[in-house]
DNA sequence: TAGATTGTTAATCGATTAACAATC
DNA sequence: TAGATTGTTAATCGATTAACAATC
């Protein structure tokens, strides 16, 4: 939530909204659909695709099939982005086992851990242990990481991920990890998720000044 | 990070900083040093302390005990909330061990699971069938929810919680819920967080068009 | 052609910052 | 008192929307 790109966010919802309605046998979309779905003005969605250099028809709208290909071109989704993760502790599982990491161009290639207690390179998805991260980085060739080590640990940890090769690190800690500005840290605080809920129930009983969350009636 | 109010998280990071500068012994504090501590223009957190009406002493900035529990009230962290978590799979259990939720204003009291071979009420945070989370809900008066629940269940979970009586729900599934304007939901949606992380890193390559993180040489 | 939709420029809106009077 | 910091109003900045010429 901090430091996100919202347009790229948007990209994301327009390419979900289109592969819905691929699947009804719709074949092209106007700028007022996409705008309808996600929330936004028209100008809002054709400023989105022109920016990058994604353009349509005059009258005739946007072919679906000829949009989700670029924009899976523009959101990384068309080769292959290989993924370690750091800790092999309960949530490093989870998310190891999460279906929505589960895709053609994302492949989970192992975990890390210090306790030898949890290493097992028979597994599906081996676990290895942590201090061979970064040679095994290095020599897979893997650009992305996902570290769910206790804090202390955490910036040696981008630290190894980042001299084998990594270029974006998904950070489950709630410290605010350093890197070089060639690579990427996106920080997921799920302590900031659970805070900021809290905030906002508390704000709608006490008085108004709570902000409204995406709900509805 | 769809719908955050970043005016709270702001408030959260001035809470981190504040308690920080108490362990080392500050007692005051001026907008200026938490406006350099989280990166906003010492107007922007004066502001944030009026609109709560939160006042300072002109000359003599703020007392770190004052502000920290003024902050508490508004944040909601001076009373208890009780939590229950729907699905008992890898990501409800290991959010249901997470360190960041432990704190004494918030109390994990059950897991719910539709799985029958998951169910059991003698562990230490009992895990109990599906079919009751209504009822232990209401009885306990329990006001967050967490949904870890597979995608196809989360909006009939989010129905039973709400008429439960929950106020606020933290959904893990991808699934946009809809709930009465009463309640709130924050979505964290962890493959947008990956898609959005991979999207940062194929821009760095390709164009200059990608959007920078939180990152520093 | 007439009508509709794109692509882009100008206008608006909201959030953040700068500036400054009040005052300790 | 003189100097420094708050609280708030005006200015700025960036993101979104409205409007419209181009054109299919």
């Amino acid at each position: 939530m901090i430091g996100i790109d919202t347009t790229a966010i948007r990209l994301m919802k327009y390419k979900d909204t289109l592969k819905k309605l691929k699947s009804l046998g719709l074949v092209k979309v106007f700028s007022d659909n996409l705008a309808d779905s996600i929330g936004v003005s028209p100008s809002l969605v054709r400023k989105d695709f022109s920016f990058f250099d994604i353009s349509g028809y005059k009258r005739g709208g946007y072919y679906i099939d000829e949009l989700l290909e670029k924009l899976n071109v523009v959101l990384g989704r068309n080769t292959l982005h290989k993924l370690v993760i750091a800790g092999a502790g309960k949530l490093g599982l989870a998310l190891c086992n999460y279906k929505g990491f589960q895709d053609e161009y994302i492949k989970i290639l192992a975990l890390f851990d210090i306790d030898e207690e949890k290493v097992n390179p028979e597994s599906p998805i081996p676990i290895l242990p942590a201090e061979s991260l970064r040679a095994f980085v290095a020599e897979h060739r893997v650009t992305l990481g996902i570290i769910t080590v206790p804090e202390d640990a955490a910036q040696r940890t981008a630290d190894n991920m980042i001299l084998g090769g990594i270029k974006g690190i998904l950070n489950f800690t709630p410290l605010q990890i350093r890197v070089p500005k060639k690579c990427v840290v996106n920080t997921v605080n799920l302590e900031l998720e659970l805070d900021n809920l809290i905030f906002q129930i508390s704000g709608k009983n006490i008085n108004g000044k709570g902000e409204t969350g995406d709900a509805e009636e």
